[in-house]
DNA sequence: TTTATTTACTTAACCGATTAAGTAACATAG
DNA sequence: CTATGTTACTTAATCGGTTAAGTAAATAAA
């Protein structure tokens, strides 16, 4: 059986196309009689529209993009589903793209975006991509977007952050009151606004507290697991850390591994707080001291943004900023007092 | 600047739109030069094809949906990264459709698909799904569509799955060895195949080992964390469970946190193995053993499948059946021998 | 030299829905 | 009894590519 189109029903029910499709829509200039006809025989032939068609004409995908690093990571899986919420109520397709932290990738998928694909993008850039970016400030005013979580600080566009600065800033002084006076910051990327704002923070917390601001305070570690491991053992042997800011899910991971592998005692040797949304942060061993992202509202916020802007064409949605504060979370993996 | 399309490459070219088409596809019936002159000209107006006018025509989309019943979730989200990384790779676009537990929705998703919106599909399906689902059977045989862990047994499908009954085989024995003789299992969904699957091994390891299958052996939880954690403390406080196999990573985390508030210890009390792909699995307190799902690969496998269907219409999609093993990762919630 | 074939295009239909513009029939107002 | 609206449609263009079918000119074969 070939596909139900609009020129099926009208043919069967001797009617144009055009009354089809307006009486599929609701419109005032079909007769009631007539809608319930179509709506009826249409529901009979199963008739579902061709979203293509829609589109093309309409110029309207009812589908937007999410752009991010990767979905294995507790927070930008939250996200996800922050997002979702938003798109299913209001009957958006969402597209997903995974970058791997690679910026080249990313500027192709954004390129793509140009052809109409998506009504609008949600994006967490990589750690990769540059302050100023890869035509990023081209796409932003050619398509609704907004940035979350990993934002572009020199982009003018709608952004969702957590309060990052402030966040360190309460982790640094939470190890500065367990006892810490040699304190680390782990950070994903020097290119990274969140990494900066955490780290500017975490360097005014120590002055704040007294603590000199050596340069080995702040780390950059690599994408690379093996990399990063090598790396912390390396600082962990040269420095006498007593506290450890690690400021993504997969950093604070990589502290315990390799607490674990040169017999480091936590929080005993040294006190860890992870920036990170995992659910076991509980059930670790010590359970895990974190700055826990409202990731699932982040998203939410993102979408609600986005869909706003799609909704109402002049809304000023480049000049719309969130900050959604972080909490910390006390657990057994800092010393508390 | 208006969208550059087609027709404004031709008007510029004083050539046709179908000799530019042809020109941008390569195709044998277009000169060297002209083609040459076309891309320059695309390339120096920054032409992007519109997808949807595309679709239109070809009748395909190239994109394909994910459904899935979550996100936060470790196996779904290394299953995404497996699938999207086939899907990049052929130049693939993925839709991602959360059900979140609700068949409801999931016909609803499923319904849509039917319009041509992707190409193909790839689905795990909910708790709620039972085994003959509305109109899925009618889905299968016009669309592609690949199953991957939660499967429909009775639907005539490409499946991939895990070697569920023998996992739980292996997972029931290595508990019996560490001595247990009360062994609990606690399953998702009694509609779920999984579920079903991994409890036929269980029972069966119970039966090789001489211990008896009561009713209690098996237990169904709930979708909705607190009344699984209040089902959970009932029936460890009604049985005498010396040991737990959690059939999803869900569960698993509910027994570790109601073990807690009832000061049971682990193992000592109560060995647990998960159903898990948690990468936080060995730092949990303690560190737990896993029945590790080939998520990435099932993922990879299942959108293999699919694309070679997509390609090779002849290929017959629906007689397609993978298993995937699973392994035991002995850690500390059981007492190894 | 005539016919067949190849090359490099163009024309126009098409995919399936949407919508501006047009129209016939009837109702209401002045 | 016209003029004006309103109702309930239809016609035809349109969105932006794709492709079957057609064609003129050049080349090869007979």
């Amino acid at each position: 059986m070939e596909n139900v189109t609009i020129r099926m029903l009208a043919e069967r029910l001797q009617l144009s196309t055009a009354t089809i499709s307006k009486a599929l829509s609701n419109s005032h200039e079909i007769s009631e009689e007539t809608k319930q006809r179509v709506l009826a025989l249409a529901r009979e032939l199963n008739y579902v529209p061709n979203p293509y068609a829609s589109s093309l004409r309409k110029k309207a995908s009812h589908t937007i993009a999410v752009v991010i690093p990767e979905v294995a990571d507790s927070f930008f899986a939250e996200a996800i589903n922050g997002i979702e919420s938003v798109a299913q109520e209001k009957g958006y397709h969402v597209l997903i793209y995974l970058t791997h932290e690679n910026s080249g990738k990313e500027r192709g998928i954004l390129k793509d975006f140009q052809s109409g694909r998506v009504d609008g993008v949600l994006i967490s850039v990589t750690t990769e991509t540059a302050s100023a970016p890869h035509g990023l400030d081209q796409l932003v005013k050619e398509i609704p977007i907004v940035f979350f979580d990993r934002v572009c600080e020199d982009v003018i566009a709608a952004k969702i952050t957590t309060d990052d600065a402030a966040a360190a800033y309460k982790a640094t002084s939470h190890l500065v009151a367990g006892g810490c006076r040699q304190i680390g910051l782990l950070a994903a990327s020097p290119h990274l606004s969140i990494s900066n704002r955490r780290a500017e923070g975490f360097l005014q917390a120590l002055a704040a507290h007294g603590l000199p601001q050596n340069k080995a305070a702040v780390t950059y570690c690599s994408n690379d697991h093996a990399t990063t491991k090598q790396l912390l053992k390396k600082i962990f042997r040269e420095q006498q850390y007593d506290g450890i800011i690690a400021t993504t899910e997969k950093l604070a991971t990589a502290v315990y591994e390799v607490c674990e592998e040169m017999n480091l005692r936590i929080p005993q040797d040294l006190q860890v707080i992870g920036f990170s949304n995992l659910s076991t942060a509980r059930f670790l061993n010590p359970s895990l001291t974190t700055i826990s992202q409202p990731a699932f509202d982040m998203g939410k916020a993102a979408a609600t943004l986005l869909f706003k802007a799609l909704k109402n064409n002049s809304f000023a949605l480049s000049e719309q900023q969130q900050v959604i504060p972080s909490a910390l979370i006390v657990r057994k993996s800092t010393i508390a007092t």
